[in-house]
DNA sequence: TGCGATTTGTCCGTATGTATT
DNA sequence: TAATACATACGGACAAATCGC
């Protein structure tokens, strides 16, 4: 009842954008995995859609990063390289440290409040093993201190790098499926931001970014060597 | 002769690119001033390209923050604020330290060559009293570090936001154009750089972002009233 | 080296949707 | 309410570049 759903009632009102969020969606989802080529011809009839606002939305992802595009040869899902993670990981710590000594003193009942429920969110898809609820989830508790920092730049370099972080995320649990992130492991996070001590919380971010980083690199090392 | 031309080569081979470049050159140049609109039609005929690229241009330097488009009615040049200039410094401050600090133990011959020869083509700009080519080269003297700090997102990063900076530093030129930078600006900061001082540095680099921002800070407060 | 097939890049004419007046 | 201006979208056509043979 009470409980919002999560669905974005994003309609996009361009074609160009609801092209844009299907493909997204449809990469960091796995659906379409890394290196495969995106062919205009083919994906303008899958989707329903003339060549223009797919054009433009193939633009808008290669932008973020999703995808790259090599002039009159072709446009490819991003591969995965242990480098880019590494820096993804690296750059995350950074801005989440930043983003916390801007938000600390100014905190409200609605960071508070936003921070516990996200954590509710989380723990329940993580009981329920939805493993794709859990990814998005986890991602939102991190975006709840960028919501309320105030920094709009900040906010939007987070955004930037989500989509990214979160085909990630997905292959690493395509991989092994079983094991996915502990029940406990954000609630360090949650109760030192919700606390006072600004330095616990920034140590704590760096640890918890490179507890994060170990889980994935070996696993990508690994493809990157067999694709070699 | 062995000074290497400064002229970027790029043959930007697509018409889209050519087009991209084109108009944000015209933009941070500040000569399509802020909240222009943007007309499809005006522009493929002025540029003399179809409406194809144009717009893939369009939806590129949308994505970099130069422009904003409201979908059915219009593009626009982005517009001044003191937030976003504040937010602009500040987080230009964090990467920059984060730069400085991932090069620090790695800095190589290239990079002390590459720092001291940037800061004399600043310093003959400067002397020259060419204010255009002024804000290029210390745009291009503070990007040594991110070239040479190994750390990809981190240089991308960096790159997104010294187009919006490029167009700030312009429009205040414009405002009052005697008062260029000054000639020694820069020699502290080169020095540090070349120093064995991490800390010295990292805090220079947080008190030059200071002065800088304070510089341009008033302009832009007194423009934003102007408009209101 | 060249040739042909495939795909991307570009142009144009036209029709529709949307905001503004 | 209607009319205008413009963005958006479609589809067909052709040029240009790449790649495999």
């Amino acid at each position: 009842m009470n409980s919002l759903n999560i669905k974005p009632i994003s309609k996009n009102r361009t074609l160009r954008a609801n092209v844009a969020e299907q493909l997204r969606d449809a990469i960091i989802n796995g659906d379409i995995p890394p290196r495969t080529k995106l062919i205009e011809t083919q994906l303008s009839e899958l989707l329903g859609v003339s060549r223009g606002p797919l054009r433009e939305a193939i633009r808008q992802l290669a932008d973020q990063g999703l995808i790259e595009n090599i002039p009159y040869t072709g446009t490819y899902v991003i591969d995965i390289k242990v480098k880019n993670i590494q820096e993804l990981y690296s750059f995350r710590t950074e801005i989440e440290r930043f983003a916390f000594s801007l938000v600390w003193n100014k905190r409200s009942s609605k960071f508070y409040s936003d921070l516990t429920n996200q954590h509710k969110r989380l723990t329940q898809a993580i009981k329920a093993k939805d493993s794709v609820a859990t990814i998005y989830e986890e991602l939102e508790l991190h975006s709840v201190v960028y919501d309320h920092c105030g920094h709009d730049l900040l906010r939007e370099t987070w955004q930037r790098l989500r989509s990214r972080l979160h085909l990630y995320f997905t292959l690493h649990q395509k991989a092994h499926n079983r094991s996915g992130p502990k029940l406990k492991a954000h609630d360090a996070y949650v109760t030192l931001a919700a606390g006072e001590n600004l330095d616990a919380m920034l140590e704590h971010v760096s640890e918890h970014m490179n507890q994060g980083y170990s889980k994935v690199e070996k696993y990508v090392s690994m493809i990157e060597q067999q694709l070699k």
